[in-house]
DNA sequence: CGAGAAAATGAAAGCGTATTCTATCGAAGG
DNA sequence: CCTTCGATAGAATACGCTTTCATTTTCTCG
C-alpha cells in the first residue's frame, strides 16, 4: 500500500537537521543559514513533503478554511438559485488569492453549527436573510469573524456587505415613470422586513411618492422568487382589469418568467407590459426582449465578503463596517412607453 | 475575551470521569455504563462543548472534507457557467447527508495539488476535462479516492460519472431529422477527443449516417461555450448561403445566445430556423420560444458523484466503476418542420 | 588572541483527541 | 468465602507540527 505519511521528521532526517529548523524553513522564521535552507528544501522537494494542516491547525487553532452558510428550503435542498454560483465563485476567487479555503454549507432550521468549532473555522460567511439570530450570535459570542451577505441585522458593529437596494427600488421606478408609466405593478419574493425585498419595495415607494403618482397596495404581488413564481403571477399581472401598463421584477428570474408567462397569453413586451428586473443575470441580455434591468455585480458582492472577513482575520481597523455596493439601471428592450 | 477551548479534558473534570470515557461515550465506542453515559452527555452539553476536528483528525488521518476540482479559466477566474451552481448544490446534498463538507477549489495550469495532502482530504471530484493528468495520477497514487466526471479518462479501473453524450448527440439530431431537417449545423465548444463535445458531435455523426445525410464539416462551428459564443455564431449560421435550416448547440447557454443573435438578424426560430439545446437550463423553459433541448440531471450527477466516492471511502465493492446518465429529449417550441 | 555578541541549531513541551493496555470493581461460580 | 471473569474506568502514548528557550557555533572587535 501507500508508503506512511512523509512528516517533517523524515526531512529533518534526510537533511541532518532537527525539526525546527525544517519548521524554520518552511515558515520563513527564525534563522537559518542559507545552506541549511538549501539542504532543507532540498530534502522537501526529493520526499515531496507537504505539512499536515491537521497538526498545524491543532496548534494554531486555524484552520485557513471559511465557510459560506446558506439557509436551506425544505428537505434539506440548496437553493436553486444559480445566482448563488456567481456568488460562490467571487469568494473562492478572492479567497484563494489570500490562501483561505471555502467550505460551501447549507444550513437548515434546526441544525447546530457545532461544525464551525470542531473545524475551527476562521470565518464565516452568512448569505441571505438570516433568522437564526442565537445560532449567529453564538458565533459572534465565540469570536470567529463573520461577514453577513443580505442579511437583515442593521447593528453597525456586524460586517455587512449589501446592496443599495432602496436605490434600485427607486431607480427601476423612475425608469418606468420616466417613461411615462404610472401603473406600476411590483413583483416581489417575500418582504420580510429589513430584507432585500423590503428595501427594494420602499426605494418602490419613494419613487412613486416623488412622481406624485400615488402607491396602490393591490399592485404588489408577492410571489416566490422563481422564474415558476414570474409565470404564475403573468395571469393576475396581465388581467385587463388592473390597468397595469409596467411590471418591476425584483429579480431577473422572475422576470423571465412573467415575460413568458405574458407571452403565453399573448400579452407583448414591452408595446402592452413593459418590465424591468433586477440583477443583470447575464440571461437578461439574451431575452426576447432583452431585458431592462437594475444591475448589481454578484461576484464583487463575494470579493467584498472576503475582504471583510480577512480585514477581521488581520485585526484591520475597518474605517465603515458595512459595505453597500451600487446599483445600475441596464436600459434594454422590454420597456418601453404605454400605448396609449 | 472569549474563555479558552473547552476540551475533552474539562469535561472530563466535571463529569468526574477519564477522558478516555469522554471519548467512548462521544464515538459510541468501548463499553459505558448507562449512568456514566448520562453524566458525561450531561457535562457536555453543560459546557456546550464540541470536539476538536484538527485533533480528531490529526490522530485518523481524516478530515470529513471532500473537494470539489474546478478547472480555472484565465487569471485564476472560475468558470462562469451558472451550471455549476447546480452540479455543486446536488454534491455538497448529499455529502452532508453523510456527514462530509464541501470544500470548492478552482485549480489553475500550474498549481500544485499540495493542498490535498496538507488537508488530509478524503476525496476529490474532478470536474471537467483535466490535462493535468501527473497531478491526478500522483493523487491516485497517494490513495485519496477520485471521482472524476465528464472526464477524459477511458479507463475502467477510474470512478467516473458521464452522461450518455453520445446519445444526446444522437437523439438531439434525430429530432430534427425526424422534422425533415437536412442541413444541420452543429454549434459546440471545443471538440477534445474524448470530451463531451466530441461524444455529441459522434452522436450527431452517427445520427446523420443513419439517415443517409451525408455529414458536411463545414456546419460544424467550433465557439465558445457560453451565451455570447451563440450569439456571434448567429451571423455565420444565418446567413442564406448556408442554407441550414436547423442548428443543434451543444449547450442551452449557446443555444440561447443563437436564438438571440438570429432573433437580431431578423431570423425567427423556429419558422427560419429550429434550434435544439442541451442541458435543459431552467432558463430553456422560459425562453421566447420556448428551447427544445436534451436534458440531463445536473444535480443527479452530484449526487452520483458522492455516491461514488463514499463507496470507496467504506471500501464497498462496485459492480461498475462508469456511472452513466441519461439524457432525453424535451421537445418545446424551438423546433418545427423547414418551410419550404 | 580572547571575550562578548550575534547567529544558527536543537531539545522539549504542548495542542486535543483516540486508543491500547492495565487496573479496579462487582458478580458469578466453585 | 475465595477465585475468576466480565464489565468499566483510567493512565499513558502517539498523531505532526510550532515555538520557546537553551545551547552551540561563528563572527567581531578590542
Amino acid at each position: 500500500m501507500s508508503a506512511s505519511r512523509v512528516t517533517i521528521k523524515d526531512v529533518a532526517k534526510l537533511a541532518q537537521v532537527s525539526i525546527a529548523t525544517v519548521s524554520n524553513v518552511i515558515n520563513g522564521t527564525g534563522r537559518v543559514s542559507p545552506e541549511t535552507q538549501r539542504k532543507v528544501e532540498q530534502a522537501i522537494g526529493q520526499l515531496d513533503f507537504a505539512p499536515s494542516a491537521s497538526a498545524r491547525n491543532l496548534k494554531d487553532k486555524k484552520s485557513s478554511l471559511i465557510a459560506v452558510v446558506v439557509p436551506l428550503l425544505e428537505k434539506g435542498r440548496l437553493q436553486d438559485n444559480p445566482f448563488y454560483w456567481h456568488l460562490v465563485r467571487g469568494i473562492e476567487e478572492s479567497a484563494r488569492g489570500v490562501k483561505l479555503h471555502v467550505i460551501l454549507v447549507g444550513i437548515g432550521p434546526d441544525e447546530t453549527f457545532s461544525f464551525v468549532r470542531e473545524q475551527h473555522l476562521d470565518g464565516l460567511i452568512f448569505v441571505g436573510a438570516f433568522a437564526r439570530t442565537e445560532l449567529v450570535e453564538s458565533m459572534l459570542r465565540l469570536g470567529v469573524p463573520c461577514v453577513f451577505m443580505d442579511s437583515l441585522v442593521d447593528d453597525p458593529s456586524f460586517y455587512q456587505v449589501a446592496l443599495d437596494d432602496e436605490l434600485g427600488g427607486y431607480i427601476g421606478t423612475k425608469h418606468l415613470l420616466s417613461l411615462g408609466h404610472e401603473r406600476i405593478a411590483l413583483l416581489t419574493g417575500v418582504l420580510l422586513e429589513g430584507g432585500v425585498n423590503y428595501c427594494r419595495w420602499q426605494g418602490y415607494r419613494r419613487a412613486l411618492e416623488e412622481a406624485g403618482v400615488p402607491y396602490r397596495p393591490e399592485l404588489v404581488y408577492e410571489e416566490p422568487t422563481s422564474s415558476l413564481g414570474g409565470y404564475r403571477a403573468a395571469s393576475r399581472i396581465g388581467a385587463k382589469t388592473g390597468g397595469i401598463t409596467a411590471v418591476f421584477a425584483l429579480s431577473d428570474m422572475a422576470a423571465i418568467g412573467l415575460v413568458k408567462g405574458l407571452h403565453d397569453l399573448g400579452i407583448v413586451v414591452p408595446r402592452d407590459i413593459s418590465v424591468v428586473g433586477f440583477d443583470d443575470d447575464e440571461r437578461a441580455r439574451y431575452c426576447i426582449p432583452a431585458l431592462t434591468t437594475v444591475r448589481q455585480d454578484i461576484v464583487e458582492k463575494g470579493r467584498t465578503a472576503v475582504r471583510l472577513l480577512t480585514a477581521q482575520l488581520e485585526r484591520e481597523p475597518l474605517a465603515e463596517r458595512r459595505v453597500t455596493l451600487g446599483v445600475e439601471l441596464v436600459p434594454r428592450q422590454s420597456t418601453a412607453p404605454p400605448s396609449r
